[in-house]
DNA sequence: GGTGTATAGTTACCTAGGTAACTATAATAT
DNA sequence: ATATTATAGTTACCTAGGTAACTATACACC
Protein backbone atom coordinates (compact mmCIF):
# COMPACT_ATOMS: atom_id res chain seq x y z
CA UNK A 1 0.00 0.00 0.00
CA UNK A 2 1.33 3.18 -0.87
CA UNK A 3 5.13 3.50 -1.13
CA UNK A 4 6.01 2.55 2.53
CA UNK A 5 5.80 -0.99 1.57
CA UNK A 6 2.18 -1.19 3.05
CA UNK A 7 3.39 -0.14 6.65
CA UNK A 8 0.01 1.22 8.01
CA UNK A 9 -1.74 -1.27 5.64
CA UNK A 10 -0.20 -3.97 7.57
CA UNK A 11 -1.17 -2.05 11.01
CA UNK A 12 -4.64 -2.36 9.91
CA UNK A 13 -4.97 -5.37 9.49
CA UNK A 14 -3.15 -6.89 12.37
CA UNK A 15 -5.21 -4.64 14.31
CA UNK A 16 -8.01 -5.68 13.03
CA UNK A 17 -7.45 -9.46 13.24
CA UNK A 18 -5.70 -9.03 16.85
CA UNK A 19 -9.23 -7.80 17.89
CA UNK A 20 -10.75 -10.16 16.26
CA UNK A 21 -9.28 -12.91 18.29
CA UNK A 22 -9.20 -11.56 21.34
CA UNK A 23 -12.74 -11.70 21.00
CA UNK A 24 -12.98 -14.92 20.40
CA UNK A 25 -11.02 -15.59 23.49
CA UNK A 26 -12.58 -13.45 25.85
CA UNK A 27 -15.95 -15.13 24.27
CA UNK A 28 -14.64 -17.62 26.83
CA UNK A 29 -15.64 -15.31 29.78
CA UNK A 30 -18.58 -13.28 28.19
CA UNK A 31 -16.62 -10.30 27.21
CA UNK A 32 -15.71 -8.17 24.75
CA UNK A 33 -12.18 -6.68 24.48
CA UNK A 34 -13.94 -3.35 24.90
CA UNK A 35 -15.11 -4.34 27.71
CA UNK A 36 -12.30 -6.15 28.97
CA UNK A 37 -10.04 -2.16 29.02
CA UNK A 38 -12.27 -1.03 31.12
CA UNK A 39 -12.64 -3.54 33.61
CA UNK A 40 -9.38 -3.77 33.76
CA UNK A 41 -9.13 0.08 34.36
CA UNK A 42 -11.32 0.12 37.02
CA UNK A 43 -9.24 -2.98 38.96
CA UNK A 44 -5.90 -1.54 38.57
CA UNK A 45 -7.19 1.90 39.31
CA UNK A 46 -10.39 1.56 41.54
CA UNK A 47 -13.39 3.65 40.98
CA UNK A 48 -13.07 6.45 38.36
CA UNK A 49 -15.38 8.92 36.16
CA UNK A 50 -16.50 7.96 32.50
CA UNK A 51 -13.94 11.37 31.42
CA UNK A 52 -10.88 9.65 33.43
CA UNK A 53 -11.57 5.84 31.31
CA UNK A 54 -12.14 7.98 28.13
CA UNK A 55 -8.78 10.10 28.82
CA UNK A 56 -6.58 6.57 29.60
CA UNK A 57 -8.34 4.31 26.81
CA UNK A 58 -7.84 7.50 24.30
CA UNK A 59 -11.97 6.87 23.08
CA UNK A 60 -14.61 9.41 22.78
CA UNK A 61 -16.88 9.67 25.88
CA UNK A 62 -19.84 8.76 23.98
CA UNK A 63 -18.18 5.08 23.33
CA UNK A 64 -17.39 4.95 26.87
CA UNK A 65 -21.22 5.50 27.65
CA UNK A 66 -22.14 3.14 25.86
CA UNK A 67 -19.81 0.07 27.18
CA UNK A 68 -19.78 1.01 30.30
CA UNK A 69 -23.58 0.71 30.02
CA UNK A 70 -23.16 -2.81 29.09
CA UNK A 71 -21.27 -3.60 32.48
CA UNK A 72 -23.49 -2.33 34.67
CA UNK A 73 -26.44 -4.19 33.10
CA UNK A 74 -24.17 -7.32 33.49
CA UNK A 75 -23.91 -6.07 36.70
CA UNK A 76 -20.25 -5.93 36.86
CA UNK A 77 -20.21 -2.47 37.51
CA UNK A 78 -21.80 -0.32 40.01
CA UNK A 79 -22.37 3.45 40.73
CA UNK A 80 -21.08 4.98 43.89
CA UNK A 81 -22.19 8.37 45.18
CA UNK A 82 -20.37 11.24 45.08
CA UNK A 83 -19.98 14.88 45.69
CA UNK A 84 -20.27 16.70 41.75
CA UNK A 85 -23.31 15.43 40.28
CA UNK A 86 -22.15 15.96 36.98
CA UNK A 87 -19.91 12.98 37.38
CA UNK A 88 -20.85 8.83 37.28
CA UNK A 89 -17.84 7.28 39.46
CA UNK A 90 -18.13 3.67 39.24
CA UNK A 91 -16.01 0.33 40.43
CA UNK A 92 -16.18 -3.61 39.88
CA UNK A 93 -18.48 -5.11 41.71
CA UNK A 94 -17.83 -8.56 43.45
CA UNK A 95 -18.83 -10.41 40.12
CA UNK A 96 -16.67 -8.23 38.23
CA UNK A 97 -13.44 -8.73 40.23
CA UNK A 98 -13.91 -12.23 39.52
CA UNK A 99 -14.78 -11.66 35.82
CA UNK A 100 -11.45 -9.93 35.67
CA UNK A 101 -9.49 -12.28 36.86
CA UNK A 102 -10.63 -15.21 34.81
CA UNK A 103 -10.20 -12.88 32.10
CA UNK A 104 -6.74 -11.73 32.54
CA UNK A 105 -5.72 -15.12 32.67
CA UNK A 106 -7.34 -15.94 28.96
CA UNK A 107 -5.69 -12.52 27.84
CA UNK A 108 -2.22 -13.10 29.53
CA UNK A 109 -2.18 -16.56 27.72
CA UNK A 110 -3.35 -15.55 24.83
CA UNK A 111 -0.86 -11.98 24.40
CA UNK A 112 2.02 -14.25 25.31
CA UNK A 113 1.35 -17.23 22.84
CA UNK A 114 1.54 -14.38 20.08
CA UNK A 115 4.82 -13.06 21.39
CA UNK A 116 6.44 -15.98 21.71
CA UNK A 117 8.82 -16.21 18.61
CA UNK A 118 9.05 -12.59 18.11
CA UNK A 119 12.88 -11.07 18.55
CA UNK A 120 13.15 -8.92 22.11
CA UNK A 121 15.01 -6.52 19.46
CA UNK A 122 12.15 -6.04 16.72
CA UNK A 123 9.16 -5.74 19.70
CA UNK A 124 11.20 -2.85 21.52
CA UNK A 125 11.86 -0.98 18.29
CA UNK A 126 7.83 -2.07 17.46
CA UNK A 127 6.94 0.01 20.73
CA UNK A 128 9.71 2.89 19.88
CA UNK A 129 7.79 3.21 16.64
CA UNK A 130 4.13 2.83 18.22
CA UNK A 131 4.88 5.64 20.39
CA UNK A 132 6.44 7.59 18.16
CA UNK A 133 3.92 7.67 15.83
CA UNK A 134 0.90 8.19 18.29
CA UNK A 135 3.39 11.13 19.42
CA UNK A 136 3.44 12.60 16.07
CA UNK A 137 -0.77 12.56 15.27
CA UNK A 138 -1.17 14.14 18.61
CA UNK A 139 0.01 17.15 16.46
CA UNK B 1 -1.46 -2.38 29.94
CA UNK B 2 -0.41 -6.32 30.72
CA UNK B 3 3.11 -7.46 31.17
CA UNK B 4 3.96 -6.72 27.74
CA UNK B 5 5.24 -3.17 28.19
CA UNK B 6 1.41 -2.29 26.85
CA UNK B 7 2.88 -2.95 23.30
CA UNK B 8 -0.49 -4.65 22.03
CA UNK B 9 -2.61 -1.58 23.60
CA UNK B 10 -0.65 0.68 21.70
CA UNK B 11 -1.25 -0.80 18.61
CA UNK B 12 -4.90 -0.67 19.16
CA UNK B 13 -4.51 3.09 20.03
CA UNK B 14 -2.55 3.61 17.61
CA UNK B 15 -4.74 1.93 14.79
CA UNK B 16 -7.81 4.45 15.98
CA UNK B 17 -5.57 7.03 15.92
CA UNK B 18 -4.33 6.92 12.59
CA UNK B 19 -7.52 6.71 11.04
CA UNK B 20 -9.09 9.02 12.89
CA UNK B 21 -6.50 11.34 11.21
CA UNK B 22 -6.86 9.87 8.06
CA UNK B 23 -10.18 10.35 7.89
CA UNK B 24 -9.88 13.94 8.82
CA UNK B 25 -7.10 14.14 5.47
CA UNK B 26 -9.93 12.27 3.09
CA UNK B 27 -12.67 14.29 4.37
CA UNK B 28 -10.70 16.67 1.63
CA UNK B 29 -11.83 14.73 -1.30
CA UNK B 30 -14.97 13.31 0.45
CA UNK B 31 -13.69 10.01 1.41
CA UNK B 32 -13.58 7.59 3.92
CA UNK B 33 -10.72 5.81 4.85
CA UNK B 34 -12.54 2.17 4.03
CA UNK B 35 -13.68 3.60 0.80
CA UNK B 36 -9.87 4.54 -0.18
CA UNK B 37 -8.68 1.19 0.40
CA UNK B 38 -11.32 0.25 -2.30
CA UNK B 39 -10.56 2.78 -4.46
CA UNK B 40 -6.94 2.04 -4.40
CA UNK B 41 -7.41 -1.34 -5.13
CA UNK B 42 -9.33 -1.20 -8.20
CA UNK B 43 -7.08 1.06 -9.41
CA UNK B 44 -4.38 -1.09 -9.11
CA UNK B 45 -5.97 -3.98 -9.92
CA UNK B 46 -8.37 -3.07 -12.39
CA UNK B 47 -11.96 -4.49 -12.38
CA UNK B 48 -12.64 -6.65 -9.46
CA UNK B 49 -15.12 -9.29 -7.18
CA UNK B 50 -15.99 -8.48 -3.94
CA UNK B 51 -14.66 -11.16 -2.81
CA UNK B 52 -11.21 -10.34 -4.33
CA UNK B 53 -11.09 -7.03 -2.49
CA UNK B 54 -12.51 -8.85 0.31
CA UNK B 55 -9.57 -11.19 0.27
CA UNK B 56 -7.11 -8.55 -0.74
CA UNK B 57 -8.15 -6.60 2.05
CA UNK B 58 -8.74 -9.44 5.01
CA UNK B 59 -12.28 -7.56 5.79
CA UNK B 60 -14.96 -9.95 5.69
CA UNK B 61 -17.91 -9.69 2.52
CA UNK B 62 -20.86 -7.70 4.52
CA UNK B 63 -18.73 -5.06 4.91
CA UNK B 64 -17.32 -5.01 1.29
CA UNK B 65 -20.87 -4.75 0.30
CA UNK B 66 -21.80 -2.29 2.17
CA UNK B 67 -18.92 0.04 1.39
CA UNK B 68 -18.99 -0.84 -2.54
CA UNK B 69 -23.02 0.68 -2.22
CA UNK B 70 -21.33 3.35 -1.09
CA UNK B 71 -18.96 3.96 -3.73
CA UNK B 72 -21.55 3.28 -6.55
CA UNK B 73 -24.30 5.14 -5.17
CA UNK B 74 -21.71 8.17 -5.35
CA UNK B 75 -21.35 7.06 -8.89
CA UNK B 76 -17.42 6.30 -8.14
CA UNK B 77 -17.28 3.01 -9.30
CA UNK B 78 -19.39 0.91 -12.30
CA UNK B 79 -21.31 -2.64 -12.80
CA UNK B 80 -19.34 -4.20 -15.67
CA UNK B 81 -21.31 -7.47 -16.95
CA UNK B 82 -19.77 -10.67 -16.65
CA UNK B 83 -20.30 -14.79 -17.50
CA UNK B 84 -20.46 -15.74 -14.05
CA UNK B 85 -23.95 -14.22 -12.96
CA UNK B 86 -22.88 -14.71 -9.08
CA UNK B 87 -20.13 -12.54 -9.21
CA UNK B 88 -20.41 -8.53 -9.21
CA UNK B 89 -17.42 -7.47 -11.14
CA UNK B 90 -16.85 -3.54 -10.67
CA UNK B 91 -14.58 -0.98 -11.35
CA UNK B 92 -13.70 2.24 -11.34
CA UNK B 93 -15.52 5.04 -13.15
CA UNK B 94 -13.97 8.27 -14.77
CA UNK B 95 -15.04 10.10 -11.51
CA UNK B 96 -13.44 7.43 -9.44
CA UNK B 97 -10.28 7.58 -11.11
CA UNK B 98 -9.77 11.24 -10.77
CA UNK B 99 -10.90 10.91 -6.95
CA UNK B 100 -8.52 8.28 -6.39
CA UNK B 101 -5.76 10.79 -8.04
CA UNK B 102 -6.45 13.16 -5.38
CA UNK B 103 -6.90 10.78 -2.57
CA UNK B 104 -3.53 9.63 -3.61
CA UNK B 105 -1.82 12.81 -3.21
CA UNK B 106 -3.69 13.37 0.21
CA UNK B 107 -2.61 10.09 1.73
CA UNK B 108 1.11 10.27 0.59
CA UNK B 109 1.65 13.88 2.23
CA UNK B 110 -0.29 12.37 5.12
CA UNK B 111 2.28 9.28 5.34
CA UNK B 112 4.72 11.08 4.75
CA UNK B 113 4.83 13.73 7.08
CA UNK B 114 4.07 10.47 9.57
CA UNK B 115 7.26 9.02 8.85
CA UNK B 116 9.61 11.54 8.79
CA UNK B 117 11.68 11.40 11.74
CA UNK B 118 11.61 7.98 11.88
CA UNK B 119 14.16 5.72 11.87
CA UNK B 120 14.64 3.11 9.13
CA UNK B 121 15.65 0.66 11.19
CA UNK B 122 12.60 1.07 13.63
CA UNK B 123 10.42 1.30 10.97
CA UNK B 124 11.95 -2.13 9.08
CA UNK B 125 12.03 -4.21 12.25
CA UNK B 126 7.98 -2.85 13.07
CA UNK B 127 7.12 -3.87 9.55
CA UNK B 128 8.94 -7.48 9.94
CA UNK B 129 7.12 -7.81 13.88
CA UNK B 130 3.36 -7.00 12.27
CA UNK B 131 4.35 -9.53 9.53
CA UNK B 132 5.28 -12.06 11.97
CA UNK B 133 1.96 -11.61 14.46
CA UNK B 134 -0.07 -11.74 11.58
CA UNK B 135 0.94 -14.90 10.30
CA UNK B 136 0.46 -15.91 14.08
CA UNK B 137 -2.97 -14.77 14.14
CA UNK B 138 -3.81 -17.21 10.98
CA UNK B 139 -3.13 -20.39 13.14
C1' DG C 1 -29.29 -34.81 -16.74
C1' DG C 2 -30.32 -34.58 -11.95
C1' DT C 3 -28.37 -34.12 -7.34
C1' DG C 4 -25.20 -32.47 -4.03
C1' DT C 5 -21.72 -29.17 -3.03
C1' DA C 6 -19.13 -24.97 -3.43
C1' DT C 7 -19.00 -20.09 -4.26
C1' DA C 8 -20.63 -14.94 -4.60
C1' DG C 9 -23.19 -11.91 -2.58
C1' DT C 10 -26.87 -10.05 0.53
C1' DT C 11 -29.62 -9.33 4.73
C1' DA C 12 -30.23 -8.79 9.56
C1' DC C 13 -28.17 -7.81 13.61
C1' DC C 14 -24.32 -7.35 16.95
C1' DT C 15 -20.09 -4.51 18.91
C1' DA C 16 -17.17 -0.40 18.34
C1' DG C 17 -15.34 3.72 16.77
C1' DG C 18 -16.44 8.71 15.44
C1' DT C 19 -18.94 13.76 15.46
C1' DA C 20 -22.41 17.25 16.67
C1' DA C 21 -25.52 18.93 19.61
C1' DC C 22 -27.59 18.74 23.81
C1' DT C 23 -28.53 18.84 29.34
C1' DA C 24 -27.09 19.45 33.88
C1' DT C 25 -23.93 20.77 37.15
C1' DA C 26 -19.71 23.14 38.75
C1' DA C 27 -16.51 26.81 38.65
C1' DT C 28 -15.34 31.47 37.67
C1' DA C 29 -15.60 36.24 36.85
C1' DT C 30 -17.82 40.54 37.28
C1' DA D 1 -25.59 37.41 43.51
C1' DT D 2 -25.65 36.86 38.81
C1' DA D 3 -23.87 35.85 34.37
C1' DT D 4 -20.56 33.42 31.88
C1' DT D 5 -17.76 29.63 30.99
C1' DA D 6 -16.11 24.96 31.63
C1' DT D 7 -16.91 20.15 32.49
C1' DA D 8 -19.42 15.37 32.72
C1' DG D 9 -22.29 12.80 30.52
C1' DT D 10 -25.99 11.58 27.15
C1' DT D 11 -28.51 11.27 22.77
C1' DA D 12 -28.83 10.80 17.91
C1' DC D 13 -26.71 9.45 14.02
C1' DC D 14 -22.74 8.30 10.98
C1' DT D 15 -18.94 4.76 9.35
C1' DA D 16 -16.79 0.23 10.09
C1' DG D 17 -15.84 -4.17 11.77
C1' DG D 18 -17.88 -8.88 12.97
C1' DT D 19 -21.19 -13.42 12.69
C1' DA D 20 -25.12 -16.28 11.16
C1' DA D 21 -28.24 -17.41 7.98
C1' DC D 22 -29.93 -16.86 3.64
C1' DT D 23 -30.43 -16.79 -1.93
C1' DA D 24 -28.80 -17.62 -6.37
C1' DT D 25 -25.67 -19.37 -9.43
C1' DA D 26 -21.86 -22.47 -10.84
C1' DC D 27 -19.56 -26.73 -10.62
C1' DA D 28 -18.82 -31.72 -10.01
C1' DC D 29 -20.05 -36.21 -9.89
C1' DC D 30 -22.69 -40.17 -10.52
Amino acid sequence: MSFHNGFFHHNLQFSRSFTKKLNEQLAKVDLFHSQWLIVYYLYQYGCSTLVEISTYLDVEKPTVTRTVNRLEERGLIEQIPGKDKRERRIQLTEPGVRTYQEAKKVVEEFELQLMTGLAEEDREATLRTLLFLKEKLKQ
